[in-house]
DNA sequence: CTGTTGAAATTTTTT
DNA sequence: ATTTCAACAG
């Protein structure tokens, strides 16, 4: 097939925009795409267009927010280029392009080049929860908690921290202007965190920042930096508006000129503020590189117009910097609705009553989705949800992999991959009875010695209480350690060392002992243990709780997300629910203009999935769940986002009004006879 | 030093 | 409802 009728299958799909952008030369260019307006396809498309144009797939590197979307765009890049050459293109492409987040990446990169900054080879990655449990060791270490003031939680301690490196600020300024009530604590803040990066170092660990942080300093290397440099011809950045400093410095220092750079955002859904991002990346793009070209995508394929009409009006009253106005070519549709319900128990009948009507009518329940701000606000819903029996997946709530017992059992395989690796040890070591956190730590110093070896351990009986177990484990650790079992064959005897303690240390040992044969069976799905921990370090999957009461409808589930989680992604129906002051605009976001501004745009980003039924929900008044709560407000109101302009583009109805006798509410085992 | 119990405090979003 | 901390028994 010649060159030219290539380019044409590529563009054929595109609208002028979309082809402007794809065609682009070398120059960097910056992509301003709307909600919906087709920026993925954008992307892949200019992947595709690169590879036909001979830029080879190994000196492309795609900058993705999470790991899902950097496959599912290189998959799609495969696709399109499998299908248009007729032929099957040389080696696996999802292999040779560096698809992956900014972490992911870094990672690659770090086990690479980790030597030229004295990391050691077995260096292991703590995920958040990690890094939280290193922190509260240390807090206790320092003593930090003193009789008269209480000490901020290990979780506070975490952010403050990750806020303080993503944003290159002093810790002074960081707690003055985001975490205020900390501020009396600073001094010995500033303690726990010098001797936090301290221990990570001596403990072989790098935390989420350190991925990113490391990576710049190996940019910063002139012998690996120009290795690297050399390597890549084009870089494309997605969601630039959500990445920080260090990002934005990572890719300069990876194309210093801006030649090959692409990036892609939309300074009107910036909601990552509060992991460090800085939405000047975006907008200071062209001034950084001044020979930057800038392509507008405005035309939107996803929404209905009445839905647009609304999107546009919630975010009018923001300063965009790139003003931008949805339009799509579906001009009809239904208006949006705004729904007022006297409760939260009211809104979640609403909600279920309006999903099932929808599935009656053909929309699958995963096409439906139901966002909110905080994870917490889908619990009368799931609830609610679970008595009657209708499955569904909660994204960004707790991970498959946050329960304590999965923990465990990975902490087994990190520490005989990194026997210094300070919070896997203490985990595992505080599991066996008689052993508590001091002689946790006397046993770790034991064995990071040279590098780290469980050979001392051998000799030793650490407690009376422990004289038992302790040779099984021992055993247990240097079998891992030797590293010849395949990676399920070491899960497996992980897991016949550690069940027997189940029932000692947790309630419901039976679930949890299943959930790690599941462990092992996902396992089987990686070559080595290395890459097993770090993927699953980097991208957690996804607890999938199935609450499917009935096994046909397993593979159908309704979708339940915070906004965050629901970033890219669009359904058919959405609700969002607890649309009332205080949830959106958060309470806790409601200090500084800015914080508020990017609640506006959280709210837009929530309005902007909707492909063809948009209702947003609000109770009118709260339970005052119990009497220990402290949070009892009794009324609330729509969101100020509503204002009357926006309010207009809704059709405003009373979830009462809409409900009648329960009797003739939809059953999905009713509907499910007929199907 | 470990493991348990009860009282007190408590700020969302995630790679 | 959950997490943290202090006090106390073994």
């Amino acid at each position: 097939m010649s060159v030219s009728s290539l380019e044409d299958l590529i563009l054929k799909p595109l609208n002028p925009r979309q082809q402007e952008a794809v065609t682009h030369g070398t120059d960097p260019l910056l992509i301003v795409a709307g909600a919906g307006t087709g920026k993925t396809a954008t992307i892949v498309h200019r992947v595709a267009w690169l590879v036909a144009h001979n830029v080879p797939p190994h000196t492309i590197m795609l900058l993705t927010f999470t790991r899902r979307a950097a496959e599912e765009m290189v998959r799609r890049v495969e696709t399109i280029l499998s299908r248009l050459s007729g032929t099957q293109l040389p080696g696996n492409l999802a292999t040779r392009i560096w698809g992956g987040t900014f972490h992911a990446i870094g990672l690659r990169f770090l086990r690479m080049f980790g030597e030229e900054l004295g990391l050691p080879p077995g260096f292991t990655v703590l995920d958040r929860s990690d890094a939280e449990d290193f922190i509260n060791v240390i807090r206790t270490d320092l003593k930090l908690a003193t009789t008269d003031r209480r000490f901020p939680k290990k979780g506070t301690c975490a952010d403050i921290y990750s806020r303080m490196v993503n944003t290159c600020l002093p810790l002074r300024q960081v707690l003055a202007e985001f975490f205020p009530w900390c501020k009396e604590w600073h001094d010995e803040l500033d303690r726990l965190f010098r001797e936090y990066t301290a221990r990570k170092k001596e403990s072989a660990t790098l935390d989420y920042d350190d991925l990113l942080l490391a990576w710049l300093e190996l940019l910063n290397k002139e012998s690996v930096g120009s290795e690297i440099r050399k390597r890549f011809r084009a870089i494309l950045v997605d969601e630039y508006q959500d990445t920080n400093i260090i990002q934005a410095n990572i890719l300069y220092r990876l194309a210093p000129t801006g030649d090959g750079v692409t990036v892609v955002g939309d300074d009107a859904q910036a909601i990552y503020s509060f992991r460090g991002a800085s939405i000047k990346n975006i907008l200071e793009f062209p001034k950084q590189y001044p020979n930057a070209r800038i392509v507008t995508l405005e035309q939107n394929y996803r929404s209905t117009m009445p839905i647009l009409t609304a999107a546009n009006a919630i975010i009018r009253p923001a300063k965009e910097k790139f003003t931008k106005n949805l339009w799509s070519e579906k001009k009809t549709g239904e208006k949006p609705w705004l729904v007022a319900a006297l409760d939260e128990y009211e809104q979640a009948q609403f909600v279920i009553r309006r999903i099932l009507e929808h599935h009656n009518q053909g929309t699958l329940l995963r096409h439906q989705a139901v966002l909110f701000r905080a994870s917490h606000h889908s619990l009368p819903l799931e609830a609610e949800l679970t008595r009657r029996g209708i499955p569904y997946h909660k994204y960004g709530g707790l991970k498959f992999l946050e329960a304590a017992h999965i923990k465990d059992a990975l902490a087994f395989l990190r520490l005989a991959e990194n026997p210094r690796d300070l919070v896997a040890g203490m985990r595992v070591l505080c599991l066996l009875p008689g052993i508590g956190p001091a002689k946790a730590r006397k046993l770790l110093a034991a064995c990071s010695v040279n590098g780290g070896h469980f050979d001392p351990w051998q000799e030793i009986t650490p407690s009376p209480t422990a004289a038992d177990i302790w040779p099984q484990f021992v055993q247990l650790m240097l079998h891992l350690a030797e590293g010849k079992a395949t990676l399920p064959a070491q899960l497996h005897q992980i897991r016949v060392f550690y069940e027997p303690l189940l029932p000692v240390l947790y309630d419901n040992p039976i679930p949890r002992a299943k959930d790690l044969e599941q462990l092992e069976q996902i396992a089987s799905r990686f070559k080595d243990r290395q890459t097993f921990l770090a993927q699953i370090a980097l991208d957690p999957p996804n607890s999938t709780q199935d609450f499917a009461a009935n096994p046909d409808l397993n593979d159908d589930y309704l979708v339940l997300s915070t906004i965050h989680s629901a970033k890219g992604l669009e359904w058919d129906v959405v609700f969002i629910i607890n649309a009332t002051d205080g949830n959106i605009p958060s309470d806790m976001a409601t200090g500084s203009p800015e914080s508020i501004e990017e609640e506006r745009r959280l709210f837009y980003v929530a309005v902007t999935r909707a492909k063809r039924y948009l209702y947003v929900c609000y109770p009118q008044s709260y339970y005052t769940t119990s009497s220990l709560s402290w949070q009892n407000y009794g009324i609330a109101l729509k969101s100020r986002f509503l204002t009357p302009e926006a309010t207009q583009c809704f059709t405003s109805i009373t979830a009462q009004s809409m409900e009648a006798d329960d009797a003739d509410l939809p059953t999905l085992a009713r509907r499910n006879t007929a199907l």
